[in-house]
This record gives C-alpha cells, sequence and structure tokens, in this order.
RNA sequence: GCGCCCGUAGCUCAGCUGGAUAGAGUACUUGGCUACGAACCAAGGGGUCGGGAGUUCGAAUCUCUCCGGGCGCGCCA
C-alpha cells in the first residue's frame, strides 16, 4: 500500500537525513499522519508531517515541508508534490502508480480490505447474552448486530474471534419463568388475577402447553397459593418460587428444564434467522455452586478471599472494587448464604482469561454501564490487567412507524419482538440500521424509512449502486465473451472520469481498519454510502456503452472495484449484495 | 447528589487519535429521461458546531465550567 511506502520514506528522511535530534525525531513519528486525501485536487495521499515537525521543532512548517518535498520528489512513484495550506505535502502519484489499485483490489477480490494487522490475537466477544426468559426484542437485535459486526470486521483485520452467548440460567430470572409458566400451567383463574411479577407474554402460555405435564396440585392449592400475596412484588415472586418448590419439587425442576429449553431454543432459532452465529453458549450454571469446593465460583472467590480483597461484613461477603473507581464494595455472597449474579460474573470472567484471549470485549446495554467499574475491580483483583477487558455498551433503539414512537414493556409481555422485526422489514435492513449509528447513542429506527424504496433509505440507496454495476456488466457481456481485463485508457491517462471512484474506492482497506481499531461498524456504513453516491453520480453523467473499446474496458474495470468494495464492505455488515432488486 | 452518554442546517444524522472552505439526506426553490435501472442525477438558499473560558501555529474535535436532554447508581439480574 502507498502509504505504508510513502512513511518509510519520510522516516528514511528523518533519521538519515533531518539532522534533528532523536528525541524530536521520536515524537514526530508519533503524531504525524499520512492519508489518502478525501479530494483529488488534493493529490492521492497526503501528509501532515512538515506541520508536526514545525511545532515540535519551532521553525516555519512550510521551510521544513520544502526540504521533505526535495528529498521524496526523485522517487518514481511520484508525479508531483505540492506544498498546501499550512504546510501539507500533496502527493500527486505517478499514473501508473495510481492505476496499480485498480490491479490490486481485483486480484485481492473477497479480501480487499482486509489485512493481518491483528496479528492472530485471540478476541473474545460475549454479546447478546440476553436473560433466557422470553424471545429477543428488537433492543436485543442492536447488540446482535454489533456484536456480530464487529466479530466480522476484527476477523477480516486477522483477528482470532470467539464469539459467545453467556445464558444465565442459574438466578432468579430463571426461578421466575419457572413460576410463570407452572402458573399457566394450572389454567384454573383469568388474567387479571395472574400476579404482577411473573412473565405475563403469551409465550409462557405456549411454554405450558408443551409442556403436557401431569398437575399434582388441586386448583384448590393454587388458588390458595395465589391469593393473599405480598403486596410486594419481590416478596411475592420469592413466596410463590417457595411455595411451588416445596409442594411439588419434581414438576418445579422438570419444568425449569423444559422452560429453559423451549427459550434457548427459541433465541437460538431467532439468532440463526437473523445470520447471528455464536461459537460458544457458555451457561451459568457451568459455574458450579459455592457448596462445590472447587467449582469455579468457588475458587474465584476463595482466591480473592486469600488475597484479602474479600471481607465479611454484616454477614455477606463483600469485594473491595473502592479502589478500582468503583463508588463503593460490592456484595459477593448474600448474607443467606446465595451468591450474587456478581460473584457468577467475577467467577466467568476469570474464567474468560484462562481461556487464554488476548481482548474481551463485553457489547453490553447501556443500562448496565455501572457495572463496568466492579468487573474491572474484580479482574484487577484477580491479578489480571483491567486493560484485557472492553465494555461496548449499546444504547436502546426506539423503533418509530407511521412516525409514532412504538411503546415497549417487557413487564406488561407487550413488546416488539426481534422475529417481528426481520418479518416487517427483512434481515439486511434490519442489520443495517442497527449499525447506521454508534453503538452508546440512541438510534431512532424508522421502519418506514428502512422498507422504502428511495435514497433516503441508505441500505437502499447502496444495494441499488451494487445492482447497476451488476446490470452494466451483464449489458457489457452481452457483447463482450468476458469482462475486460485491461484498462489501458486510465493507465495512458486518456479518461479521467473514473479517477474519483477509483481513489474514494482505495479508502476502503484504511476504513476497514479504522471500523476495527475503534469497534465502529457505522464508519463502513457511512464510506458505503458516499461510495454508491459517487457511482450514481458517474453513472448519470456518463453513457458508458457508447464509449469507446478501450474506454469502455477502463470504466467496467473501475466499476468493479466500486461493486467489490459494496460488496465486500456490506459483507462485513453481514448484509448480502445484491445483483438485481 | 455522584457516574456514564449526548447537544452540529427547520428535521434525521456524518465528521471527534486536533489540521487545509464544517458535510450528507430530508424539506423548500429549480433543472435533467427518443441513453446502459429517473428506484437516479445536478444547482441554489439554509450554521455564533448548546453558552463561556483555556491549551495550540491551528479546536466541532482536547481541558475546565455552566445550561439542556437520556441512562445508571440494590445483599436485582
Amino acid at each position: 500500500m502507498m502509504i505504508t511506502f510513502f512513511d518509510k520514506h519520510i522516516c528514511n528522511y528523518l533519521d538519515n537525513e533531518s539532522g534533528y535530534d532523536e528525541s524530536d525525531i521520536k515524537l514526530i513519528k508519533e503524531k504525524y499522519k499520512t492519508e489518502i486525501t478525501d479530494d483529488l485536487s488534493k493529490g492521492h495521499i497526503t501528509t501532515n508531517v512538515g506541520l508536526v515537525a514545525g511545532s515540535i521543532l519551532e521553525e516555519n512548517p512550510k521551510n521544513l515541508a520544502k526540504n521533505i518535498k526535495s528529498y521524496l520528489i526523485s522517487l518514481s512513484e511520484i508525479d508531483n508534490i505540492e506544498i498546501a495550506g499550512p504546510g501539507f505535502l500533496n502527493i500527486f502519484l505517478d499514473r501508473s502508480y495510481f492505476a496499480n489499485v485498480i490491479d490490486d483490489s481485483l486480484k485481492l477480490g473477497r479480501d480487499f480490505g482486509s489485512s493481518q494487522n491483528g496479528n492472530g490475537k485471540k478476541i473474545q466477544i460475549e454479546f447478546v447474552s440476553a436473560n433466557p426468559t422470553g424471545p429477543l426484542h428488537v433492543g436485543h437485535g442492536r447488540g446482535a448486530a454489533f456484536g456480530d459486526a464487529i466479530g466480522k470486521i476484527l476477523q477480516a483485520n486477522g483477528y482470532l474471534v470467539s464469539k459467545e452467548y453467556y445464558i444465565n440460567d442459574a438466578g432468579r430470572q430463571i426461578d421466575i419463568l419457572t413460576v410463570s409458566v407452572l402458573l399457566r400451567l394450572y389454567d384454573c383463574f383469568n388474567d387479571k388475577e395472574f400476579p404482577d411479577s411473573g412473565y405475563k407474554g403469551k409465550y409462557i402460555i405456549e411454554i405450558a402447553k408443551e409442556l403436557n405435564s401431569e398437575k399434582k396440585l388441586s386448583n384448590e392449592e393454587i388458588k390458595e397459593i395465589i391469593t393473599n400475596l405480598p403486596s410486594d412484588s419481590e416478596e411475592e415472586i420469592d413466596l410463590l418460587i417457595r411455595e411451588f418448590k416445596a409442594k411439588d419439587s419434581i414438576l418445579w425442576s422438570r419444568t425449569k428444564q423444559e422452560s429453559l429449553k423451549v427459550v434457548l431454543k427459541s433465541i437460538k432459532e431467532d439468532l440463526k434467522d437473523f445470520k447471528v452465529e455464536f461459537d460458544e453458549w457458555y451457561f451459568e450454571s457451568s459455574l458450579g455452586t459455592l457448596q462445590e469446593k472447587d467449582s469455579k465460583i468457588s475458587s474465584a472467590i476463595q482466591e480473592l478471599q486469600k488475597k484479602e480483597l474479600a471481607y465479611k461484613k454484616n454477614g455477606a461477603l463483600w469485594l473491595k472494587t473502592n479502589h478500582a473507581g468503583d463508588d463503593k464494595d460490592r456484595v459477593l455472597i448474600r448474607e443467606d448464604g446465595r451468591a450474587t449474579y456478581f460473584a457468577s460474573d467475577v467467577a466467568y470472567h476469570k474464567h474468560k482469561v484462562d481461556r487464554g484471549f488476548d481482548k474481551l470485549i463485553n457489547v453490553w446495554g447501556s443500562d448496565h454501564h455501572g457495572y463496568i467499574k466492579r468487573i474491572e475491580a474484580s479482574l484487577e483483583g484477580l491479578g489480571f490487567s483491567k486493560e484485557k477487558l472492553f465494555v461496548q455498551l449499546v444504547q436502546f433503539a426506539n423503533l418509530f412507524q407511521g412516525g409514532k414512537r412504538l411503546k415497549m414493556s417487557t413487564r406488561s409481555g407487550s413488546f416488539y419482538t426481534l422475529k417481528d422485526l426481520i418479518k416487517e422489514i427483512g434481515v439486511d435492513a434490519a442489520r443495517f440500521y442497527y449499525l447506521s449509528k454508534q453503538a452508546d447513542q440512541h438510534l431512532d429506527f424508522d421502519i418506514d424509512l428502512a422498507k422504502s424504496e428511495n435514497k433516503e433509505n441508505l441500505i437502499f440507496y447502496i444495494q441499488y449502486a451494487h445492482a447497476r454495476i451488476s446490470s452494466i456488466q451483464s449489458k457489457y457481456l452481452s457483447k463482450n465473451k468476458i469482462l475486460p481485463k485491461n484498462h489501458l485508457s486510465i493507465l495512458d491517462g486518456s479518461y479521467l472520469a473514473c479517477d474519483q471512484l477509483i481513489h474514494e474506492s482505495s479508502k476502503f482497506p484504511g476504513v476497514v481498519q479504522r471500523a476495527a481499531d475503534t469497534l465502529q461498524p457505522h464508519l463502513i456504513v457511512f464510506y458505503l454510502r458516499d461510495l454508491a453516491q459517487m457511482l450514481h453520480s458517474f453513472y448519470n453523467d456518463h453513457p458508458i456503452l457508447k464509449e469507446s473499446k478501450e474506454n469502455q474496458a477502463s470504466i467496467i474495470r473501475s466499476l468493479s472495484i466500486v461493486q467489490l468494495v459494496i460488496s465486500n464492505g456490506l459483507n462485513l455488515l453481514g448484509i448480502k449484495a445484491l445483483d438485481k432488486m
């Protein structure tokens, strides 16, 4: 790639020709940037090395730029260098090197945009990890699309990625699920009598039907249980759990198992339909219990105790997290001896590190941001660097339809499911819009927009660009046997109209790189929009098939790069490019 | 009260590891099909980048402060 080529020469100049202090050179090298220009009027490649050096050495940047220019100008790769603005060096490539982009990218094909910068480092991405207590809703969809996309992007950058779903199958949520299903199994009261603390969604009724269990309790016994419940919903649900467990423990555990199985199956199906695949499904229950001496959860806690980071207070076991910037210490084991969710999570994260990942990425709903510090504290407490963990927060998505915001309530069971969304607008549009904004910002998801067929709908606009290229290729093929193998009129500079398209396409690997470094798939979205815009504009202005044979070949080859970039770019977002629409 | 995120054109948003005139879409006013997909393209007006201060040759971008909005602060998960 030309940028690294020039960086090498610039560093060469700094080291051997400039006569600057070694420490200054080091600073300059750290700070300066070489980039592809946003516009051909600024040449092909630009660097601010003169400006950076000027500020560090307190000298006139333009003079420094001139020196560097005279060093570089003799390179055969360079046609011209302009010193512009306050001291930028704008490099105009020799035509044949500029045209190289075409051969290079087309040769790489599907690999164009990929790199080995990740160097095979092992990264684990944990995402979705929704409680297996009901179907995935549109909020989970955003995390799913995001986690999957950064997985693909990191993979394309040479990382070894493992995608994992953590299943909270051990906590109280599952008990609540079980109670809810059991109540529906004993279908002897109406909806209004259904306890507030249970899950009311229709899917609970479905599970109860599928269970087909023998009922051991009489309707009277059930009625007795649900009358005179405490008014506090927490106490209510706890009481229900105790009652059901006590009255029929076999039915309880069977129902629990079956409910989990059914819910998990539907979650897996939804994700599969959404084209999100996981390498690992990690059960919280596999961490074991506190009663087992050498379970993962026990040994994690023992280690923290040994290091005197966990201490007893008021009958509970607390973890010191203050040192890591958390505002207070956190409970690991409750007064009544049960472990908290946090304790499981500590053990889980310890096990993640133990599995040898170089980097852990957690994709969490932004409502969990208060949780980050304590997990970091626990990792440090266990002797790991907190830098190993990166938590990417994902904000909620608000759905809009007909200009109105769709209200969602998980409690009452009336929510827009991911399945519904996919049915409504399709997988590709859904993934695209989830990814069209930075993850940690609120997203207004307009269902009508995602279905519309005009340029306001970006996914449509981008796909249209791809389809147009496919279409012109087949027109070309109807008169020619194969797609062109060369682009002579671009090479000799007699046809320049495609330059901007080629130039823009050449930015793609850099965009992918930045998307990986910053974990921001939306950079790809906006880049593709700009590229598509350029394509449409070109297409509109140039009657391609009326051009000379040489020009046609050059154009078709240039468009093929654009097509390749759109296809590869969408692919990184988990979307398939269309040849027809 | 403390913590995190956000505030850019009327509206929806890019741009934020500091860089060359702040960009799209939409809306509004216009123009372009006897051309390969007009599902498109082009032109025009529209901005104290929430306010203020600081760092810098240079700030939408970094720091501080204030204002406004969202979220989180459990021996819940």
